[in-house]
DNA sequence: CTGAAAGCGCTAACAA
DNA sequence: TTGTTAGCGCTTTCAG
């Protein structure tokens, strides 16, 4: 059912004046009479008058609202970069029209054709795990389309990114483990082709290298799917109970990978972390009451969130072409639990 | 920066024909010749036309979007109530705009506000505990504007809604207790001015009274804001373990009270379940990797969301005004843990 | 089978 | 200070 607002002929025919007329009242023009003013002012308030955004998009081309593409909302991640998100983007007047890739290439081209063609004017994302062909993202931006990368993000395509410094992330972690006296460490990351799982395998790889230790390769795990199947991860950890000297620790590489991978290890029946420790990256809020409530690197989500709208709505508001893109680093934190700072037999 | 999508003039220009045919020709319209129809339809995949929403939406006085608030997406029930209601809103071809209450009044009104200005086609709601009046609403409703609630339903307005069997969930957690040893239950739970809240509250008494214990009011606790303050809970238990016979266990009545809960108690150094044992609702995904995993009532929100968007769709396309208004109540389901199935001693 | 014209709600250049 | 008109992109009578 449908149900009609009020318009702007409406009013004009009310007071017997033009729709210009009526239309510069509202918006305060300084060449209309202060008593025309008042008296449509006044009727618009009476009938509860708002103007159609629909007809304003039309006429100028835009929207005002954003597109953002993550994984999922449901990781605590991904839903506290939107709320970072949604608070510049609502302040500035902008809708914000979120959806989800699922981590599926597949749902991720689906996805962005209908945001494109939905008139956004403007797109945030964080790529899926499976994403490797760029060409969805390349025609876009190649006809202009503003678009901000956060988290996730491309090398190939030249625009505004945003993301922490993972590699300083993964390498705090490592350390942290080795530290705790942790030796054979392995890690569980995201697939290859991603940008932060290139990072973050380096960030580990350079911590091992200062402590003089070797990375094996066979203590390298990429999930393809980024955990969204338990049964990527369950085969990853079986691989590597089967490695000899046994890994003695875990390194992982995203919220739900951590979660997944104590949920695996649990249902192994093998103790965290006297088996085997987990540290990883995570931004679950209920991390302390976990058992063990584990270390966990934490990103600066919501700010990441909100700095990479502050981008987009630049582009977007930018009246010239911007060939002058900026590449922002946030910093992560590693929030150290006590129960698992017990150092290691 | 702008950037031009193809038009419907320029495919005409191009070819030499009148917009009106061109229009046709891309809608399949069987007045076309089947040569011109094929010449349009080459060209404009060639330029990669594809019409401009906004202009259909203009003409068709409708947008295909809807909206959806909620109190916090960073909450497992209200994310996968919303891939629910995504999962059908997409197939159906309408777009979801998602708004915050972060549990405040004020915010409910003015989202809702700049929602139904942004001509959304409908509004699914869970409202936020603090909201009390229904004037917002309400006005909205009046003017025949299409709303379905889910979850935290208000009465006062006739509508559809969608919600759980909430009495019977809560009546299962408190007797789930009861048969575990527990006597002194306590309840902390959301403001009182909510749906949910007083069937929930309903349900934790008659399974007391069943078992012919008095409930007492000194024992029921509610969050005005539903534990988006710690404090809140903080406050609610120190009330609680001051009351003689002290409480043996809390039934816990949201997602963001049984995690705030664990954490009080936790930090007040008291053991669950030994000191006291929390049962309560919650859609976490990783509730059995909490310290202790304690058993939960699940609600099924991802269908929640699904039906919900289903009524809702039902609404707005209905080419007369409905009357007759649908209560879809759905069950709960109560997850056990081993850990806490322990009697008490 | 195709084209011209009107109209969805709004703004803005141009007239008066 | 106010009104007339055209146009944003599209569909849809109404005429050829």
């Amino acid at each position: 059912m449908k149900f009609a607002a009020a318009t702007i002929k409406d009013i004009a025919k009310a007071l017997g004046l033009s729709t210009s007329t009526v239309s510069r009242a509202l918006r305060d023009s300084h060449e209309i009479s202060t008593e025309t003013k008042q008296l449509v002012l006044e009727y618009a308030t009476r009938i509860n008058y708002h103007p159609n955004p629909i007809a304003l998009s039309l006429k100028e081309k835009r929207s005002r609202s954003i597109g953002v593409i993550v994984a999922e909302i449901a990781n605590s991640f991904f839903s506290q970069a939107i709320n970072g998100i949604e608070s510049v983007a609502n302040d500035k007047g902008y809708n914000v029209i979120i959806s989800q890739s699922h981590e599926s290439y597949d749902k991720e081209v689906m996805t962005l054709q209908y945001l494109a063609s939905r008139s956004i004017d403007g797109l945030l994302i964080s790529v899926s795990t499976a994403t490797k062909d760029l060409q969805h993202l390349k025609a876009l931006h190649d006809r202009g389309f503003p678009i901000v990368f956060f988290d996730r993000i491309v090398e190939e395509i030249n625009t505004h990114k945003v993301a922490v410094d993972n590699f300083r992330g993964a390498y705090d972690a490592t350390m942290h483990l080795m530290r705790q006296g942790y030796q054979d460490i392995a890690t569980i990351t995201n697939s290859e082709n991603l940008s932060i799982t290139k990072e973050r395998v380096a960030g580990y790889m350079e911590a091992l290298s200062q402590k003089h230790i070797k990375p094996r390769k066979s203590l390298i795990k990429y999930c393809f799917h980024g955990g969204m199947l338990l049964s990527e991860i369950e085969d990853a950890i079986n691989q590597l109970l089967k490695v000899k000297p046994r890994p003695d620790a875990i390194f992982t590489g995203s919220d739900k990978l951590t979660t997944g991978c104590m949920r695996v290890l649990k249902s192994k029946g093998l103790r965290i972390p006297e088996d085997i420790a987990v540290v990883g990256f995570s931004n679950s809020d209920i991390i302390e009451l976990l058992d063990p409530p584990i270390t966990v690197v934490r990103q600066p989500a919501f700010e990441m969130g909100q700095v990479a709208t502050e981008l987009l709505l630049q582009l977007i508001e930018s009246k010239r072409p911007v060939h002058d893109f900026e590449r922002k680093i946030l910093a992560t934190t590693l929030i150290v639990q006590q129960d698992n700072a017990r150092v290691k037999a």
